[in-house]
DNA sequence: AAGACGAAAGTGGTTGA
DNA sequence: TCAACAACTTTCGTCTT
């Protein structure tokens, strides 16, 4: 673990995994007390390039001898310009708005920004960006986060939203797995069984069973090399036949992006090779 | 008539010489 | 740079409910 400002990162994948500050505002019950735990501004934070310090000192006014007013004016310049002048800083500041925008959209949690803002970091250090659109980085650290943290969200899902295309997010992907050796865990698709359960409204008895039959699938290696998608929604098929909640499979085709073709595929090998126990 | 099934050809991307 | 390749899609005809 490394303490990164006021966030716990872990070393290894670059996870935000807690906070050390509160962001909550500190509660004050006595005038004293206010005094005491006055704190101005919220906590810092990664998600913003200066850490969300807002800090600015404005312009002198005209009640300050000549000398402090220069004084004053040379401070505010200078802090302008280490705020924000430098070409790299106001990369960094736009790419942070841009990727919690994008979170927003994609209504991901907090803490998956705060990786992914991370990660952005990293990248940025490391002078990847030559060439690259901020769009493409943003989107991959992403994607990369949501990776990390087990969250099912797709290329094509955050290649629409962050305006690019499958295609070149996918590289990006790829050439920042490969210039941060960042470890990405393959996807977990019983996540994504959980995310059509949730979207087809199926039981969660179902929903039990598709992710025991994604489970059994993975010991057998059924799973390598295919997409977590198709392999999900043939499990959530299943699931809905042995239930009696039978949906079509156009429709389990419709909500996990994969074509009927796929899940049939991938339903046929479970068959072949699970002995399916139903318990009921 | 709608859904399930599967064969065959096509697509876009990776890999390795 | 090119060909082989794997995963997935598109399309379409046939069977099942």
């Amino acid at each position: 673990m490394i303490e990164d400002a006021a966030e716990i990162v872990c070393g290894a994948c670059g996870a935000v995994v807690d906070r050390l500050m509160d962001s909550r505002p500190n509660r004050a019950f006595t005038p004293e007390q206010s005094q005491a735990r006055a704190r101005t501004g919220p906590p810092t934070s990664v998600r913003f390039h200066d850490g969300g310090m807002g800090t600015m000192i404005t312009a002198p006014r005209g009640d300050l001898s000549g000398e402090k007013q220069r004084e004053l004016f040379n401070l505010r310049k200078w802090q302008q310009r280490v705020r924000v002048s430098d070409a790299t800083e106001r990369n960094l500041a736009i790419a942070l708005s841009e990727l919690s925008k994008l979170a927003g959209a994609l209504s991901l949690p907090p803490n998956i920004l705060d990786t992914a803002s991370v990660i952005y970091r990293r990248a940025i250090k490391k002078r990847m960006i030559r060439g690259r659109s901020i769009a493409n980085i943003v989107g991959a650290s992403l994607y990369l986060s949501c990776r990390q943290c087990g969250v099912p969200r797709s290329l094509d899902e955050i290649a629409a939203l962050a305006m690019t295309t499958k295609k070149e997010l996918g590289r990006s992907f790829r050439f920042m797995v490969r210039a941060l050796d960042i470890v990405v865990p393959p996807s977990r698709n019983a996540n994504y069984a959980a995310q059509f359960s949730n979207r087809l409204a199926i039981s969660g008895k179902a929903e039990g069973i598709a992710i025991r039959i994604l489970k059994k699938a993975q010991q057998m290696k059924l799973t390598s090399g295919r997409g977590p998608a198709g392999i999900a929604a043939a499990s959530t098929y299943i699931a809905t036949v042995l239930t009696n909640e039978r949906k079509t499979q156009r429709e389990i085709a419709e909500t996990a992006n994969v074509t009927e073709v796929t899940i049939r595929n991938r339903y046929r090998e479970l068959l072949e090779r699970l002995t399916l126990v139903v318990p009921l």
